[in-house]
DNA sequence: GAAACACTACGGTCTTGACCGAAGTATCCG
DNA sequence: CGGATACTTCGGTCAAGACCGTAGTGTTTC
């Protein structure tokens, strides 16, 4: 009857630490196993099957079986939405120890967001489109200009829906940057064209991406971001896996141990 | 290190049903006490206290102390996202069961939904200023044309910022309606708008509000909205009180009891 | 058909934390 | 000052549920 109830419902799904592990793994939009999930959440796979199993039935996510496979993702958009949100929040929350974590440097770097691109090297991209008044943003919405609109046009950049759809920006509070990048069909597009241009490659289980010689030379010609440091403030090269811990999944060596 | 336990612990403080109670009735901006806070959520003060003090130690409330007493309040809109966020996701959740509740029918109809309108009455609404060209919106943004500019200059809706900020309105699913409806600083306007004319009032202790006389001769003349029905489908009476359970408080008889 | 693999169901252990009664600290009011 | 009000702290009880070992079902491979 009341909402309350409802909602804690769902919270008390995403607040459990394995839960949450396994919806942060998928927040990049792919499909994972149950294995798979398993592995990244910590926990003994007949555990994990158990969590699957309420994150499904809540609705959370969505299951596909395959042989003797079944393979997850997030069910909505509305879910990638709300982990979003809970990270914003999560970030700013104990105002006194915002501590800018070391460590996943490659994360903080570039990484993709549900459909999206995020991190330093998104942000700075936003910043960019915004400054040269390609787009428009603020707090509650994105608006393309029309000489945005010309300049994704000339990039060759596919807007798909955009004779459909006109309104379709929408910015996204970067968790670790702290300031907005771009998602909605806008971002996802920009995603896109990254990755089918070889700017960005998915680092292996993770949602991390480096950013490639290719796309350090295009992110310079098409948006001037220029020694957009891997790690610290040194030198020009972009991306390199060496920087920061990546928090890639190695399944072999896979003791789960208790949390 | 990981993202996954942050946003567990945020989303596990959301998850108790008594907390979730207190942020459910914060969400309409309001600030209330401890000890109100304490009757909404079903439980004795001492248990209470403990709650408020984890939600803000999290920085999920702003606590003002005055005199003998605490007010708190959503730290911060981010929180009302996300909880907006957390009803949507829970609403379709169990697919399956998406009952239309009864009951609370004068919430559907109308309330605040932390700073803007929600309910039939506000989805009415963007779907007027939708189809009249007056605002853009897709469920990524929003966006205000010219024409619908000068529409809310007419009426005398004070858009603030307008002239400072260009892109403000962000359009917010509406949980018991399950469409979008006005969000941002668009849908705050409006409910400044509705409120200071007397358009609607709230329910006393509620976040329903309930639409005037007034209010129904306007929206009929402004939006061309008729007979949006208050509780079936029958007559053109607006917002009777008596029509559904109001989930108002009465802090007299008040048994916490376990839940 | 047998073995390996992916996943699920069941049963028992153990930790976490929600809850309230009782008692303690501020603040207001007369 | 003394009593009422608003809230917090402490201590002990209790239920929920996360976890894994064991044992199952269904699928693929050889």
């Amino acid at each position: 009857m009341d909402t309350g109830p409802k909602i804690a419902q769902v919270a008390a799904l995403i607040g459990d630490p394995a839960r949450a592990n396994m919806l942060s793994a998928l927040m990049d939009g792919r499909t994972l196993t149950a294995s798979e999930l398993a592995y990244v959440s910590g926990v003994a796979p007949q555990t994990a099957s158990g969590h699957l199993a309420k994150l499904s039935d809540a609705g959370l996510l969505a299951l596909a079986k395959r042989g003797r496979r079944r393979y997850f993702r997030l069910a909505s958009p509305h879910v990638a939405r709300v982990l979003e949100g809970l990270m914003v929040v999560a970030q700013d929350g104990p105002a006194r120890q915002r501590n800018l974590w070391r460590g996943g440097e490659t994360l903080r770097h570039a990484r993709t967001c549900y459909d999206h691109m995020a991190g330093r090297i998104a942000v700075a991209i936003a910043d960019r489109l915004v400054q040269q008044s390609f787009i428009l943003l603020d707090e509650d919405g994105g608006q393309l200009t029309d000489a945005g609109r010309s300049f994704f046009n000339e990039l060759g950049v596919d807007l798909g829906l955009a004779s459909k759809r006109r309104v379709f920006c929408r910015p996204c509070l970067d968790w670790s940057e702290r300031r907005p990048h771009l998602a909605g069909a806008v971002g996802a597009a920009i995603l896109d064209h990254a990755l089918e241009h070889d700017w960005v490659e998915h680092v292996r289980d993770s949602r991390a991406l480096v950013v490639t010689p290719v796309g350090v030379r295009e992110l310079a010609t098409t948006f001037g971001i220029e020694g957009v440091p891997p790690t610290d403030g040194h030198d020009g090269r972009v991306g390199s896996l060496s920087g920061g811990r990546v928090s890639a999944i190695t399944v072999e060596s896979a003791p789960p141990g208790r949390r």
